[in-house]
DNA sequence: TTGTAGGCGTTATCAC
DNA sequence: GTGATAACGCCTACAA
């Protein structure tokens, strides 16, 4: 910046001007310094000026893994709204670990990321603290916490899960099994069962434990959970798979074992997977706005961040779900 | 920093010390200084520190789109050992554009981030040329290109493609159409097209335009792919997809259309996504190595940046690919 | 082994 | 509207 600075003859103040606030600046010296920046190939350094501004236009995310279809869209949704500010994403993951998200939070705290998202809404008491300490935004966006750290943008699991069940119950299945992802850890998969529990109790269902089900990711966890489920309880007659593409593996399978979907055994699912819309049968499923919950928290970051929204600090966007009745119920 | 100096009646250098190179400090000094790093709470500032040393702990990494599930297990591979070397990964998405990927290319670069990870091999000028001006190290890793930037950890779209159609050839079938994802701006697609035509030519079969299409992403573009080819060239007897799902999106509109796969045409894939492996028939597909360009894109930055291994500036690292032979062909 | 001085490239602040 | 000066928090280089 020295160098432009003496090419165009002004102060390095004059530059850091005409690179920041254009406004401020006369048109004539504006050009001449911009005819040095190009010149000369001058590239800001966002260190420095991040130093000594004490501002950062890096935002910090940690998900509990990549290699998940579904935070894929919300990771767009961020990523496009940020980088429209010119704000860049830092990005970590977990693995579903507290302690490994503490550690991450700590080093992007080093980093002084201007805010944090967070997908999982299990943190460690030292992790709150520093974050509390280091006084910077955060948005939660796995879940609905009880307890939010700051800012919410979620949909709420517990409730998505119990309209889908009550959407079965008023079609008819009388007895509806639940299997989740594996939920140490993992309070969207246990407020997930609690939505399940509490439309059993709505619909006067007695709950069975032999139709909870836990199990891992991906289709061959689906294959496995309904070969299970149909062993144990051979009169169950529906399964809501509540997790990532549990029901499309589950769907495979009984067509393996010449299981007619939804005759034999109706599903549902979780997330709205492209998939699931392809299958034969088509698999019921519900519309959740992952796309939105990237979007809306990148805007709600940045309005934090730039405009100091402090009335904003402390506030929960509860969006909306959907249920998509398919042919598999 | 200052604070904890003081609090352990130190020089801010022994802090600094005892943080970076614990073994140049005597160890009554480095837990004075532990304790009083433990007690203020002391994070320290990795912007400053990047500043004043030179050295950046950030590799930025651009993809055409974040939303495709073949770059999250390199994005995983990347993450993993990045993370175990308390590096940060920065994240962008070009759209396809290199214009787009110039832009986020000068941002990073304001970042001063250590390395590059590029999935597309194709550069407008002034990106190689601030590139090359910056003296970072690149890896490119969707393609072995021509005229590689730098490194490049990647498989090549043209033998995998041309092993693949080879493949579909010694089976024994002799229209063979070819479908890939659009080829502007996508040298990845273009390089598979001239592996599938060589092949071609090698088994002696005559190229025919009418069975070589291209499509958007998605399970919907294979159905309508297949459809298309199958309207157009009614003698085809195998399609090869080579590009993401689309061979599972042709085969549930193959299901549809009550055309048997493999017997009435032969459906072949590009990935070894899934779902492939999943659905009736089973498809056939090449395992490429996402997860390994991750780890060894990682690895061989991580060479250059910590340990200065200037002998692998500008290596290939060619890695193997494989085809699964499955139900559908 | 420890400390001192100076500078990394910017921006905040306050004069002019 | 423009410039001089002093930070920002850390590390390099050199000295003790």
């Amino acid at each position: 910046m020295r160098d432009v600075a003496v090419r165009a003859g002004v102060s390095t103040m004059t530059v850091s001007r005409v690179l920041n606030e254009p406004g401020k600046v006369s048109e004539e010296m504006r050009e001449r310094v911009l005819k040095a920046v190009r010149e000369i190939g001058y590239l800001p350094n966002h260190l420095a000026g991040s130093l000594s501004s004490n501002r950062s236009t890096t935002i910090g995310l940690i998900v509990p893994s990549i290699d998940n279809s579904i935070y894929t869209q919300t990771v767009k949704g961020l990523s496009e709204v940020l980088k429209r500010s010119g704000f860049q994403l830092m990005i970590a993951e977990s693995g579903y670990d507290p302690n490994e998200e503490e550690e991450l939070i700590t080093v992007f705290l080093s980093h002084r990321v201007g805010g944090l998202v967070l997908h999982s809404t299990e943190h460690t008491p030292q992790a709150v603290e520093k974050i509390r300490k280091s006084g910077i935004p955060v948005v939660e966006n796995g879940n609905i916490p009880k307890e939010p750290l700051d800012m919410v943008v979620s949909y709420s699991n517990r409730d998505a899960s119990y309209a889908m069940t009550m959407h079965l119950g008023r079609l008819g299945y009388r007895k509806i099994a639940f299997a989740s992802l594996y939920s140490v850890h993992n309070d969207r998969s246990q407020d997930r069962l609690k939505g399940y529990l509490a439309a059993l109790k709505q619909l006067g269902h007695d709950p069975d434990p032999r139709m909870v089900l836990e199990t891992g990711r991906g289709l061959a966890a689906g294959a496995e959970v309904v070969a299970r489920v149909m062993q144990s309880v051979p009169e169950v007659d529906a399964l809501f798979c509540a997790g990532e593409v549990l029901a499309a593996g589950a769907l495979f399978e009984c067509q393996r074992r010449n299981w007619s979907v939804p005759g034999r055994i109706a599903l549902a699912s979780f997330d709205d997977v492209d998939l699931l819309r392809h299958v034969s049968p088509s698999i019921t499923t519900l519309r959740l706005p992952r796309y939105d919950i990237g979007e809306r928290t990148a805007r709600i970051l940045l309005s934090r961040i730039i405009d100091g929204a402090d009335h904003l600090r402390g506030s929960i966007v509860d969006l909306k779900f959907e249920v998509i009745q398919r042919e598999s119920t």
